[in-house]
DNA sequence: TTCTCCCCCCTTTTT
DNA sequence: GGGGGGAGAA
């Protein structure tokens, strides 16, 4: 039954071994000789320190096929982790393509997260909870945590919940238990934290219910407290593979020293330089101690890029060499110079989504002397997931095919969430978030008084949600439509559950029946808004997606740790995505838009983390640059819309460290000449930018404010006045100095981020401003601008 | 009870 | 530009 003596995985595993060792190991000569020495060092500790591109997916499969080959271990004895299911999904055909055979039998193979469920349905007994627990979305905890606060007496404005479901996330990725908070974080969330955090972990366990951080965190308190169950699974998995190992946070590294602990024979791949998780709680610490922690471990450095041109990779080196605390690596190649990195700045945001849907309308073709590339060679990887809908609206105006990876998810859709909670409620009854979700959707006139009084019972008796309802529904607590209607609702709930795998029909029939007769789907067929066939459309697919698997509770916990629905029409698309979710990934072209101070280093990473949030953003960068195999396209754009509202945006100053041999500036004609008015306007803009400029109240006094403001300046010193070529320290000075000796002591300035205020002193590049609003603070002279020349 | 309007705050990044 | 929450009306 469990994998752990599945004999399938057994026949795969010993049928694959004798396969693999009739014949040589071919697998082995693709390797260079230090991908080569990471794969043959099987026993003891292995770090393999693998920059970007350096083939270290092709390093790590070619080591779990040499483990079989060898054998060492069967398929179901390696422990393999990544943090992505698209990571896991990849090593797994990879692996059965370097097998010459599909591989099965690799159970243990999957993300942190995937695996934890597995081991934790099987010991759920030894942290208080039954095996057939349900995981929470964010939703359903953050719900939680509103309910927990409002039981306080916290001002939820003041202390949002959101926050404190950030700070229980914190503990848990750094496995602190609630009755282990550190005394100097016993402040947090106004001093409720620690208490909230402990009613939360109490309302997990009646609810039957973990969140994320808990499948982790619950593994690493079942290996401390059970020696036996831990030295089991120490004996059982002979040989660890860790992706990403610099993404590990403390709760997984604590997992994987435990487990690791007898053997020793672990491997861990990482890079600190694409360390982009520390807001989850990943601790690059856990690379830089690997040695430590593993005494005698084999280091292995993989420096040879196989992905980009010479161009692109210095680029990258050189954005990075700007983080003081890496291991610091020197990647090379052999590969021909190819393109420079494309820099080109753009009027708006607009404009540039316009800019990049016609530049890869023109790339297909081949444009610009280089080679036509398909859109599915093309990506565009944005920071934020707001970016993505300016690209949205435009290509879908231009007709240009595109695929958004993980925007706004299927599964975290109002329609299938609910569709999800009826289904879980079906399976699971004493989910009482779920019997909240739909107790009222579709209306049953249950409003807040009537589900108050189904609340009172529940709690009073000591039942579940569904129980207290049918109670108040026996006892005629709930009076009216209102009763009746839940009348209804509890004899479904009942006669659905009674046909949970039953022979008589299929869990799919058994799902439409159950959003036919709920009364949802007739919800959305009456509703007349716009999006309402959308719906329809998605609960079509909600239904098919359940063929693939075996019952509902599959699908569900499926659901649970695999967010993204993964259907490819064929035809060729371009990629949209964030920085974060592209990792991992390559293109042949790619564009990094929104190259802007305050997007992209995000304003709020530096606000709350200071220079290590902007060395994230670096890393962030490089992770990006280094995506592209041949085109890589950077941009910025002087004017953009936030939350509605248009502000004149700084170029980021990634941009100013990217090493000017190895970048070619495309200036469109008309921008940086000064003839962006009128007439330069005419000649260049197409018709929609004309009517939304001419729309614009005042835009002309606008435009030409934002000519004198410093970001545009210095835009039009970086492509004009100064020449690529001029070497990057006397740039730099050139830009302070003139930034600097533009303010007297005394003289009115403004300051995006804090308004206006007055000179205070000058110090370097710094000027201390006494801000009329936000006190004192020393800024940058390139973020302020004298009071008159305030872009507005 | 529900609907609608208005105001506020907001947005990193993900398993 | 948009969602959530509160206030007030049908």
């Amino acid at each position: 039954m469990s994998s752990f003596d599945d004999m399938d995985a057994f026949e795969a595993a010993s049928l694959s071994a004798r396969a693999m060792q009739a014949r040589p190991a071919p697998y082995l000569d693709e390797l260079n000789p230090a991908q080569r020495q990471a794969v043959e060092t099987l026993d003891g500790p292995v770090l393999m320190l693998a920059g970007a591109g350096t083939g270290k997916t092709k390093a790590l499969t070619a080591r779990i096929v040499h483990l079989l080959n060898q054998g060492k271990a069967r398929p179901n004895e390696i422990l393999s982790v990544t943090f992505t299911n698209k990571a896991a999904r990849e090593m797994k055909t990879r692996v059965g393509r370097m097998l010459g055979q599909a591989i099965e039998g690799m159970p243990w193979l999957g993300t942190f997260h995937a695996i934890s469920v597995k081991l934790l349905r099987r010991h759920a007994e030894l942290v208080g909870l039954k095996s057939n627990f349900t995981i929470l979305d964010s939703d359903d905890q953050l719900r939680l945590m509103k309910q927990l606060v409002a039981a306080t007496n916290i001002d939820d404005k003041r202390w949002p919940p959101r926050q404190l479901a950030n700070v229980i996330d914190g503990w848990k990725n750094r496995a602190i238990t609630p009755d282990r908070v550190p005394a100097a974080e016993a402040g947090a969330y106004n001093h409720e934290g620690p208490r909230l955090y402990a009613e939360y972990q109490a309302r997990l366990k009646e609810l039957n219910a973990v969140d994320f951080g808990d499948l982790l965190l619950h593994c690493v308190t079942i290996f401390q407290t059970h020696e036996d169950v831990l030295a089991q699974y120490q004996r059982w998995f002979r040989y660890i593979l860790v992706d990403e190992y610099q993404d590990t946070n403390v709760a997984q590294y604590l997992w994987l020293r435990l487990l690791a602990a007898g053997h020793r024979n672990i491997c861990c791949v990482g890079d600190d330089d694409q360390s982009i998780y520390g807001w989850r709680g990943a601790e690059v610490g856990n690379i830089l101690r690997f040695e430590k922690d593993f005494p005698g471990a084999h280091v292995v450095r993989l420096e040879q890029n196989y992905r980009s041109t010479p161009h692109i990779l210095a680029a990258a080196s050189s954005v990075i060499a700007g983080n003081e605390s890496r291991l610091g690596k020197t990647l090379w190649t052999d590969a021909d110079d190819g393109e420079k990195v494309r820099l080109i700045g753009h009027w708006d945001g607009d404009e540039e989504a316009r800019w990049i849907g016609e530049e890869l309308e023109s790339m297909q073709k081949g444009t610009r002397g280089m080679r036509a590339f398909s859109l599915d060679d093309c990506a565009i990887l944005v920071r934020a997931s707001h970016q993505m809908r300016a690209f949205e609206d435009r290509f879908l105006t231009i007709g240009l095919p595109y695929r958004v990876i993980g925007g706004p998810r299927f599964y975290e859709r109002m329609e299938i969430r609910d569709a999800m909670a009826y289904f879980r409620l079906v399976t699971s009854p004493e989910d009482d978030l779920a019997f909240e979700r739909i107790v009222n959707v579709p209306k049953r006139g249950l409003g807040d008084k009537a589900q108050q009084t189904i609340q009172r019972i529940a709690r009073d008796r000591g039942v579940t949600l569904v129980d207290g309802a049918r109670i108040a529904v026996a006892e005629e607590a709930i009076k009216g439509k209102g009763g009746a209607a839940l009348r209804v609702l509890v004899d479904d709930l009942a006669r659905w559950g009674r046909l949970v795998g039953s022979a008589d029909l299929t869990h799919m029939e058994l799902a439409e029946q159950i959003l036919d007769e709920s009364g949802y789907t007739a919800m959305w067929q009456n509703d007349k808004t716009p999006e309402a066939p959308g719906r329809l459309e998605n609960l079509k697919e909600l239904v098919k997606a359940l063929e693939g698997f075996e019952n509902l509770q599959g699908f569900l916990e499926h659901v649970s740790l695999v967010m993204d629905n993964e259907t490819d029409d064929g035809g060729a698309k371009v990629s949209v995505m964030t920085l974060h979710a592209a990792k991992g990934l390559e293109f042949p072209a790619v564009f990094l838009p929104g190259w802007e101070d305050g997007l992209f280093p995000s304003q709020r990473s530096m606000d709350e983390q200071g220079l290590k949030g902007l060395e994230e953003e670096r890393r962030l960068a490089y992770v990006g640059i280094t995506r592209a195999e041949e085109v890589c396209t950077i941009s910025f754009a002087g004017n953009r819309r936030v939350f509605g509202q248009w502000q004149s945006q700084m170029p980021s100053r990634f941009i100013d460290e990217l090493p000017e041999a190895h970048v070619e500036v495309l200036t469109p004609p008309g921008l940086y000449g000064g003839g962006y008015g009128a007439a330069g306007m005419a000649a260049s803009a197409s018709p929609e930018i004309m009517a939304r400029q001419m729309s614009d109240i005042d835009d002309r006094a606008q435009r030409a404010d934002v000519y004198n403001s410093p970001g545009w300046r210095r835009l039009q010193a970086r492509s004009t006045e100064r020449p690529m070529s001029q070497p990057r320290e006397s740039r730099n000075q050139v830009i302070d100095l003139e930034a600097v000796s533009a303010y007297v002591i005394g003289e009115r300035v403004f300051h995006q981020k804090f308004g206006y205020g007055a000179v205070a002193g000058i110090e370097g590049d710094k000027v201390e401003v006494d801000f009329e609003k936000a006190g004192t603070k020393k800024v940058v002279a390139r973020f302020i601008c004298a009071a008159d020349d305030v872009p507005f």
